[in-house]
DNA sequence: CGCGGCATTGAACATCCTCAATCCTCGTGG
DNA sequence: CCACGAGGATTGAGGATGTTCAATGCCGCG
């Protein structure tokens, strides 16, 4: 019989970057950290492009990604589309704090994905922590790209959400000294910043010729994220004294 | 002596505004109603330009807007200025379920304004309620602005933020039939719009040749907002299905 | 080999910004 | 009652930043 932990562990024996997100966010009891592991066990695959929710649908219940890359999009009329912000492994939908919710945005699948229903928050002290933390940084990214779109220009705009992705992926592991794989076509990335993707593309070429990063593959490596911070004015966020 | 309830109701004895949105979110108990009262006689004075939290600074607890506008905002160390998003008679700051939560972003007063401690979730489930509701709308309007600054252009922007005031000012019956007052300068809509005080003027001529508004001495007046919003897709918030 | 999806490039154009001057409006003091 | 001053609104001209449209290149995959 094949070990029921298998997947939970990558190749090396380390926990997947879901519930290592948690426990960054909040050192989880046993209980907790069970919990999770039974929920990411029963995890759905979701592939690319379809909905998981659809606005102005009632919330079933809080979600949480396990694995691939989730955003939250609105469209116009028109075709505009904006994406609002993405959900990354470790990361939750859908919490809220109300009977009867009606979801304010769709989600959609960027990338293969897994992904599971949250264990409830009562389950113990800390996991309700590490939820209420996660929100808190759901909102700072969200004030974030208010910033962002009003007032980066357009380089500025790239620079700082890779910066963004290298913060949120170092939680859960899967990012390392500003590396990490970004599964994310320019397109994709011009419609979360308010751009287009040929302007998007010229852009990079900037940021590539100025020895800023380099991203072929899916991967990207951001030469020097401190000093690229510092050059374009970008704070991490920060939400509580114990998070660094 | 005094009626004490005298600064609760305006000449036509009708709640203050700030209650008046409590109670549309949801309806109030007896004893919700008296804890808001309460809270509201004792509200401090802030004058304009004043900051009531600044960002990074522990939360103390939560607080109601009784009367004036406030703004959340962040600015760049070269001086750019986005405001983050407004918060109008009785919407809540700091609502927050973490310890040692650290403030995300700047809060300052646009206009004389009235502010007091928000009563404690605890009182009643109806307060927790309106409450929750009023997160959840919060939330809703950090998104339509995304969209508003990611996708949308100068002139919609003005009209969806300008119907967005509509919408919420509504709620606590400070606008009726697309009309009320807006305490704002060109200048604090640019910062909030992503764009210059210079270009919302010129949009703001164009709307008013197009017949679609008034703005004169701080009173807005939307022709018809119904079709306005129809015209640039703009969506009124919608959390809840008991909600309108 | 030949698609299909994405990335890249160019040229013409639109939107929005910058800078600076001018005009209002309204409250203040003479 | 009027001149004055200050902050905000308005205007113009020129320029920067992004967009559009359309063509071309690249690369993995059946």
């Amino acid at each position: 019989m094949t070990n029921p932990h298998r997947a939970l562990s990558d190749p090396s024996g380390r926990p997947v970057a879901a519930l290592r997100r948690l426990q960054s966010l909040a050192p989880l009891d046993a209980g907790a950290r069970a919990a999770v592991e039974a929920a990411i066990q029963k995890a759905q695959s979701v592939s690319p492009h379809s909905e998981i929710i659809a606005e102005g649908e009632t919330i079933q219940g809080q979600k949480l990604i396990v694995s691939g890359w989730v955003a939250r999009v609105r469209q116009l009329s028109d075709g505009r589309r904006q994406i609002l912000g993405f959900l990354l492994p470790g990361e939750l939908i859908g919490v809220c704090h109300q009977p009867e919710p009606l979801a304010v945005s769709t989600v959609v699948a960027l990338s293969d994905a897994m992904i599971c229903t949250a264990p409830s928050a009562r389950i113990s002290h800390e996991l309700a922590r590490a939820y209420a933390i996660s929100h808190a940084l759901d909102e700072a990214q969200l004030l974030a790209s208010i910033m962002r779109l009003g007032r980066l220009d357009a380089y500025e705009r790239i620079i700082d959400l890779l910066l963004e992705f290298n913060e949120r992926l170092a939680l859960s592991g899967l990012a390392t000294g500003g590396n990490f794989a970004l599964p994310l076509t320019q397109e994709i990335m011009a419609d979360a910043l308010g751009l287009t993707a040929v302007h998007v593309n010229r852009m990079l070429q900037r940021a590539r010729n100025n020895g800023e990063l380099t991203w072929r593959g899916g991967q990207v490596a951001l030469r020097d994220p401190a000093t690229l911070a510092e050059a374009i004015g970008h704070q991490p966020a920060r939400v509580s004294k114990a998070l660094g």
